[in-house]
DNA sequence: GTTTTAAGTGAACATTCGTTCAGTTAAGGT
DNA sequence: ACCTTAACTGAACGAATGTTCACTTAAAAC
């Protein structure tokens, strides 16, 4: 057999990924056969390379596109406003974003290991450009003096560590909603960082 | 050859824990194989099996053990005075000990998805315990009016986030002196819980 | 209806994996 | 000096790994 009846190269590429996304989050990249993805979209492994030049690029741009939405995404919710509205934009779209993704997250803090040398300084700027937007409206809140902290970079990283925290616990259905959740985190970093 | 000279049980079996600690933090348990930790040790590979009965065990012990000694620790370190004290030496116990142990860290974090089922209910409930801990000073605070939160669960799994966190970023020889680091951590932790 | 081509198969490649085990050697006990 | 045994080797096991490729087939183009 061959070409099955009703396949498409735009039905089966995000499959692929959707698939890898899933396998990776659940077991790890390392722990992940190629053919464990191929049985996933229902395809023979040899398939899945017209869709990756390999495995380590799969993972690449799984971690690559998640980032970039996420910057892009922090530009259009967090603009306007004073620093503290901006910090509450922050905390609040921070918590949901991850929320709604948890694969993609999983993934993006867990293998950075199993990137290769260039693809992990590609992420790591990505990284370090989401972290900065939270910095400068630090600072900004700071130079204002409705915020008072030591020092905007790991005032930066305490924040951000708590936030992608929620993700580790917290389940859809359990004792508290997740209104109540993002409420509570904002009301513990505003107090964290008022003057 | 066999039995290499002044070869001994009691030297090659720490060797084995050093050696899989360090290659499990650095690539990942599924990443490293039994060749490359006999390597580490300057073993071949069937030697391990005198140390361990596989490769799951290992990771198991390393990890049941830091969960051990950490829980040990906190008890002989935080124990006396108010909850606001408490708060203080659990926050700085914590960034402390996790700070002198990077990659028991990493791999307790890391690796619970390739622990067997058994062996992740025993280090689940040995972290659970530790969450308890926390949130038994917070509760105590709260009650006593000197701490004002929402909820203690959250509370607590947030500032454990929080400080855990310390260990992603922070390097020796940085901008930051370790304690300057301890106290902003300290600082931050205070106020938002602070009634 | 014929041709072209995109999409996928299935077998094969050389490595590597965790684990076992018969055999070997040095250290410790007597 | 001899014996026992703990410690380790080195080869072997079947299974699994990422990746390649000649081949097949269904869909799209004409």
């Amino acid at each position: 057999m061959a070409r099955t009846t009703g396949s498409h190269s735009d039905i089966t590429g995000p499959r692929v990924r959707t698939a890898a996304l899933k396998l990776f989050a659940r077991h790890g990249f390392a722990a992940v056969s190629m053919r464990q993805i191929a049985g996933e979209v229902g395809v023979q492994a040899g398939a899945l390379y017209n869709y990756t030049p390999d495995k380590q690029t799969l993972l690449f741009d799984l971690m690559k596109t998640h980032m970039r939405e996420l910057i892009e995404a922090l530009a259009t919710e967090v603009g306007e406003g004073s620093a503290l509205q901006q910090l509450e934009a922050f905390t609040r779209f921070h918590i949901r974003f991850h929320r709604e993704r948890p694969e993609e997250v999983f993934i993006a803090y867990m293998e950075l290991r199993n990137l290769s040398e260039e693809n992990f300084a590609v992420i790591e700027q990505q990284r370090r450009s989401y972290e900065t937007a939270l910095e400068e409206i630090l600072h900004t809140g700071q130079h204002a003096g409705v915020f008072e902290l030591h020092d905007t970079k790991v005032t930066a990283m305490a924040i951000i560590a708590t936030l992608t925290g929620v993700n580790t616990w917290f389940r859809e259905g359990g004792r508290l909603s997740f209104e109540e959740v993002e409420q509570i985190y904002w009301d513990m970093i505003r107090k964290s960082v008022a003057a």
